[in-house]
DNA sequence: TCCGCCAATGTAAACGTTTCAAACATTCAT
DNA sequence: ATGAATGTTTGAAACGTTTACATTGGCGGA
């Protein structure tokens, strides 16, 4: 009388028995009306609540997806889980969320964890898409999964993403259109991310093709906000760059203000660009100019995605969806600058 | 052979009981280290991995807690939630998140589906702390459970926040302190934040305080960002407004992001405070000033709260812990203004 | 030699479900 | 009346753990 009901009270309480119970809770349409009225009469009354765990450990499924982001303080992951979660809702499936704090040897306990749950499949952000014992492990135990953010070498593995280099490509170019010719790239730690990488690669590319040699690069910690002492040379020194291409919004952001803590107006003196698509990012002045990708539709995508691999869907296969320029104005042209007269006349 | 290992796949093989095996994973100490060293390498063999579900069936206590938030795009919450589970995870506690998207409708679905997980506690913010039908319940089942963000009137509900009413007081006091006697708060809707109507209150003793009549409300959908339209009439009207109260720093950054599209400079010509101290909010310019709540602090704070509940400390109890204002610029003075002098010649 | 003790291990009964196979009840054609 | 066919309901065996209790064997003390 304590503890809590269960599916043997409800039965007592109803005089059926307990496979009835679990046909009503489970199969409500192959049960007579007025047998399933009886059962959920008892189950109100004894305040009953079917208990998960045993389900779970009955069943082969669990209907439970585990979902491993960086971290939830960048609002493009928590913008994906929200995209996840929709769709989980919307198909009855619980999620279990961890993150990593962008730190590769915690990848493998959170993973861990929720294998111990018997999740029936995995959406990851991970560090490194390639060779990671992550991966591997997950393909050995033929568990399903879908990277989301992460574009791996291998085509056997399910991602949704966007194209990491031709973002950073597409907006670094959005500034040497404007007549820049001295850049920085502001990144996360390559360890930490791939995606820093593959952004960093496009940035480089787009700087090769418009015939520009210097190609600067500054790694920063992630969650570290504060850009001032790493951009002061680049930003005051002799030959000061003119535009900042960030791997993130996060990080653009920061950037902007450390242009101002420097006495810098963007983009009178520089250029700021992001990537991502945050929303903040159209709400600050001067509105932020990114390569926006799809975030919260992504989640959902990877989703549906994992569902149909659950199913027994085979194949699987990258899914690389278009982002687009926002008409932020971070970037300006470059005659604009008035500070330039002082950095070119070296 | 194709379905996973089991503990009695792990005695078998090791030729030890299932007994011991189980000893050997949760009381290392008590089984000598040579046997312990057989099973282990058994479950290596074959790559053993338990399976929680039986655990948390057999077992009173699933060593698992719940986390409903409003929504995960509000850095605010997504803080927390990080502080939650950095506690969680020092105590090797799963957290089971789920948001209810400000809809008091889904707070009750989300909390039967974390009940229906038999979690050991919850942690929950709330749209509406009083009369909720959701604490009735928890108190009902007794289960334990911490609100976090909200102040329930009712004394015997454990809930960790800041004063609501006096971070607004604080923030409007900072304004009024420059002069400003034209004010409006922008909040959310109150039906799905019990703090936004606590702020309200806050920003009108304020006002009264001050001897200031007028006390304009724009109350707005959650996850709009799109102030250029509500706050029209009060930015450009014969009475504007030199002032904007925000009940979030979200809120707030969409608020100045309005003034702008007005063509109006903050703080020159309007000044915006906002409360609950997100990152962002120290990145943009103007710096934003705001109330600020140690957000992380309060999700570790709130777990730690929980697990002692759990562990059948009675007297659940309320902590408020303390703000301060931001040294933001996004509060000028008064005579700052060169708008004013058009709308005071009424 | 025997007894008792203790440490190490084993046995078996839960925990709350799902589900297969079997039982039972009802209808209907023969 | 009998049996088949159909429609409901049930008994009981899992699922993978934990744990109270029973068993074993080795050893020191008498």
């Amino acid at each position: 009388m304590s503890s809590k009901p269960t599916m043997r009270d409800v039965a007592r309480k109803s005089g059926l028995s307990i496979a009835t119970v679990s046909r009503v809770i489970n199969f409500p349409g192959e049960v007579p009306a007025e047998t399933a009225e009886i059962v959920t009469a008892a189950m109100r009354y004894l305040n009953y609540r079917p208990n998960i765990n045993g389900r779970r450990l009955k069943m082969t499924h669990t209907r439970t997806v585990g979902v491993l982001v960086p971290t939830l303080a960048n609002p493009v992951f928590a913008t994906s889980v929200q995209g996840i979660e929709q769709e989980a809702n919307q198909e009855g499936l619980t999620v279990l969320l961890t993150s990593s704090n962008y730190d590769p040897e915690r990848e493998m306990g959170a993973v861990s964890a929720l294998l111990n749950n018997r999740v029936d499949g995995l959406i990851l952000t991970l560090a490194n898409a390639d060779n990671n014992p992550v991966v591997d492990l997950l393909l050995a135990e033929k568990i399903p999964f879908v990277l989301l953010f992460n574009q791996p070498e291998r085509a056997d593995i399910a991602a949704i993403s966007v194209d990491n280099a031709k973002s950073a490509f597409d907006i670094t170019n959005a500034m040497i259109a404007k007549g820049h010719r001295s850049l920085v790239m502001v990144a996360g730690q390559f360890e930490s991310s791939d995606r820093s990488r593959q952004r960093y690669d496009g940035f480089c590319r787009a700087l090769d093709q418009a015939g520009i040699e210097k190609k600067h690069l500054v790694q920063v910690r992630f969650g570290e906000t504060d850009l001032v002492e790493p951009l002061r040379d680049l930003l005051l020194g002799p030959d000061a760059v003119t535009g900042i291409v960030c791997s993130t919004d996060m990080l653009a952001i920061a950037a902007i203000s450390a242009c101002r803590a420097h006495g810098l107006s963007v983009p009178g003196d520089v250029s700021v660009g992001g990537i991502d698509g945050i929303s903040v990012g159209g709400l600050i002045t001067p509105k932020l100019c990114s390569a926006v990708q799809p975030t919260q539709e992504m989640g959902r995508q990877a989703l549906a995605f994992l569902r149909g691999l659950i199913k027994g869907q085979t194949n699987p296969q990258s899914l690389l969806l278009p982002h687009h320029l926002s008409d932020g104005d971070s970037i300006g042209s470059i005659r604009g600058s008035s500070r330039r007269r002082s950095s070119t006349r070296v």
